[in-house]
DNA sequence: GTATCTGCAAAACTTTTGCAGTACC
DNA sequence: GGTACTGCAAAAGTTTTGCAGATAC
C-alpha cells in the first residue's frame, strides 16, 4: 500500500489533491500496519515542516477517507479512536483495560458464535469493527 | 440486587455512606439490568428533589463503586460509557454502528474462538466486556 | 474533631463546526 | 473562475480536577 493508491482512490471520487490530504496520505500507507490514532496523525502532519495541516484539516481528510470507504475507525476504551485501512484483512481488536496496549487478531478463526450472535440479536455484525477487553501478557502476569 | 447490597459493601470498604452515593447505588440497583451510562445517571439524580447530586459527585460514586470492584464500564462507540455491575452474569454487548443502539447477548457460546484468541495474543479475555460493532435490524433494512 | 465527601466551576481531551480566505482543477 | 479545501478559533460532549466548605464517623 502506498500513498498514491490512496491519493488516486480520492481523486477518483471527484476529491481534490492538496498538500495535506497527501501528507496524510502518506502517513496512513506508512503506518497502516499499526494503530493509528487521529492524535499520532496529528502530532506526525504538525511536526513535518513541510506538511504543516491544521487538525481539523487532518480530522476531515480522515473523514474524507472513510467516506470513500478506504478507511475505518474504532473506539477502542478510554482513549482516541484508532483507524485502520478498510481494505486490511478483517481483524479484532484487543485491548488491555488495565493498560491500554492494542493487539490484532486475524479474523481466521470467525466461529459459530457470530453466527448466533446475530441469530440472537438480529444485528449484523461487522468482524472488522471489533474491540474485545482483555488484560495484555504484561498486565496479567502483574495483577498476580 | 438492592442498594443496601452495594451500599453495604462501600461500608465494608471503608468508605462514608451519604445521600448522594445512596442515590446512585439505588438507581443502579434498580436498573442495573438495562445498559446505563453515566448521563442517565446523572439525569436521574439530578431531577430527583431528594436526592440532588453533582456530576462530578456522580462520577466520583461511581469511581468508587468500580474500585470497590462490585461495578464496570465499558465503551461502546462514540457515546458514553455504559456501566453496568461487576457480577453481572457475563454478556457482550453489540452497537449499532449507524444509530448507537445496543443489545446485550447472553453468554451462551462463548467459543473455542476466545481461546484461540487467547492464544494467538497473550491477552486474557474478559467477555464481560466487550463491544461488537454491528448494525441493528432496522439500520440493516435501511441500507438497502 | 478530623478525614472524607460534596458542590461549584473550570479544565482536559477528543472531535466538530462556522467562517473568511486560499488553492485546486 | 468557481467550488472545494484550509486554517483559525471557538464549541460540543464526556469526564476529570482544584478548592473551599460541609458532613459522616
Amino acid at each position: 500500500m502506498t500513498s498514491d493508491t490512496l491519493i488516486d482512490a480520492l481523486r477518483d471520487q471527484g476529491l481534490r489533491i492538496t498538500a495535506a490530504r497527501r501528507a496524510v496520505c502518506s502517513i496512513i500507507a506508512e503506518r497502516h500496519s499499526e494503530h493509528i490514532t487521529a492524535a499520532m496523525i496529528l502530532e506526525t502532519v504538525q511536526s513535518d515542516p513541510d506538511a504543516k495541516a491544521d487538525q481539523s484539516t487532518v480530522y476531515r481528510t480522515l473523514d474524507a477517507l472513510e467516506t470513500a470507504g478506504l478507511l475505518a475507525h474504532s473506539h477502542l476504551g478510554h482513549g482516541p479512536a484508532i483507524y485502520h485501512l478498510a481494505d486490511d484483512a478483517a481483524h479484532q481488536h484487543v485491548v488491555c483495560s488495565n493498560c491500554g496496549k492494542t493487539a490484532a487478531v486475524p479474523a481466521s478463526s470467525l466461529p459459530s458464535w457470530l453466527a448466533d450472535l446475530q441469530e440472537a440479536t438480529g444485528f449484523t455484525v461487522d468482524p472488522s469493527h471489533f474491540a474485545v477487553d482483555g488484560l495484555c501478557p504484561d498486565c496479567t502476569s502483574t495483577a498476580t
